[in-house]
DNA sequence: CGCCATATTGATCGGGGTCAACGGCTGTGG
DNA sequence: CCACAGCCGTTGACCCCGATCAATATGGCG
């Protein structure tokens, strides 16, 4: 289990003990591989257990019957990719790896003793839910009422911020973003055509590029001008303000 | 006080004890009124309580600097409509009243001392955030995939079910929708020409129609079927399943 | 080397936006 | 009791962002 789990929490929250600490770290069973586009928690499935993503990307989606597909979170390494499924008991969504993945899992028996016996950590792990859901919010915002080139950049700034969380990204240096224009249209709720076209324009605009799996930021002032990004609802940061 | 907050916790667990639903409830101050139209939790604040609807509509939102206005939840008659503020300590949005309400606050201080001290309600309280988040994604599925038309129908559907949930509405009864055209629009993220033209187009397929501040639903099978609307999310119904 | 996925580019289409004029309701003051 | 203002909703005309269709690179991998 790497620890980037406790790193995220430890941002939100400096005042996590050591001994929760150990005891959440503990409670995980030993990892697994996933490959890359396979699913692993299955929608409408009661899941027993939560689980977390030690590296690698996922995603969470949802479908129409028709076949319209809406990626509605991107996971990366330390984030809980279903936490709901611990009262939600059914999951309204899929869960799937977009590059190879290990994944470790939490049951809820384990998360049920804490939240008898450890309040605080349990307050840290409903406080992760409630950033889960300011996320969402933004995308709800950005899918409602940015255009496509805005949403884009929103986007690509709140991964970019999340993975210097984790220390997988650093201002000024190539990141890896392993997706496909195809996950990142899901996401959008565009076309991958015009995934294309946008992020061709945001080339062009001297803000971002992105080739393969090596995507850099040229420009980050003026890509979260673009965007109007302000990183405070990831709560990845201790500055009280 | 009224008791529409502690029956949907109920409709979502059974097992909520007489002793934490008097405790919940003891913990509310006097309740105070908004008129309609007016704010009453600001973006950017730090609130030391949290607040539920006792009558009345309200709705959280979130603007860009240019004025583009996203509605990313409405509130009903016992929703508490910032139980993130618990937690995330700064409004990421505004709270508005759309109709005359009344309005509760618990305190974070008496929050803080039920997840002490009362885990299974703080468990509850955590489900009904974990609800909210379901359905964002089901509002964030819809603005990125589903057509104006299945949208609307979708939202409605929602309201409906959310309604019958605390009594306000009834399966073939008209019920109070006193929204405007333009709050609808922010919600769904067109424009209100457009709202015009989609609810004109239910209306002749027959399946709900809305004028002023009544509203009726006149197909729920047909309605629940253009939007593809399947009320599991909303937990609010104990048939296991 | 050749295959199949994925990405790009161009051409055309369409859902929903914008602008504008009009109609209907409600409230307020004369 | 009417006049009129203001707001909200409706309808029509036109426009544009992004969808769709189609052809063409590009690139990882057997």
């Amino acid at each position: 289990m790497s620890d980037h789990l406790i790193r995220q929490l430890i941002l939100r929250d400096r005042s996590l003990t050591p001994a929760s600490r150990h005891r959440l770290n503990s409670g995980f069973g030993p990892s697994t591989t996933v490959p890359a586009g396979e699913d692993f928690v299955a929608k409408g499935s009661r899941p027993k257990h939560c689980t977390v993503v030690v590296s690698g990307w996922a995603c969470s989606y949802d479908t129409l019957p028709d076949g319209r597909r809406q990626i509605t979170a991107f996971h990366i390494s330390g984030d809980f990719v279903d936490l709901q499924s611990f009262r939600l008991k059914r999951m309204d969504q899929g869960v799937g790896a977009i590059s190879d993945c290990r994944i470790a899992t939490l049951s809820h028996a384990a998360i049920l003793d804490i939240t008898e016996t450890d309040p605080h950590l349990a307050r840290l792990l409903w406080l992760s839910s409630l950033v889960d859901a300011a996320v969402l919010r933004q995308w709800l915002l950005s899918s409602g009422q940015r255009s496509a080139l805005e949403h884009a950049a929103h986007l690509l700034c709140e991964l970019f911020t999340r993975l210097r969380g984790v220390g997988m990204a650093a201002p000024g240096e190539s990141f890896e973003l392993p997706l496909s224009h195809a996950d990142f249209a899901a996401a959008l709720g565009i076309s991958t055509v015009h995934v294309s076209r946008t992020l061709s324009e945001l080339r062009t605009l001297n803000l971002f590029q992105w080739r393969g799996r090596e995507a850099q930021i040229l420009d980050w002032e003026g890509l979260q001008r673009v965007a109007n990004f302000d990183p405070a609802y990831l709560m990845l940061s201790d500055d009280p303000r």
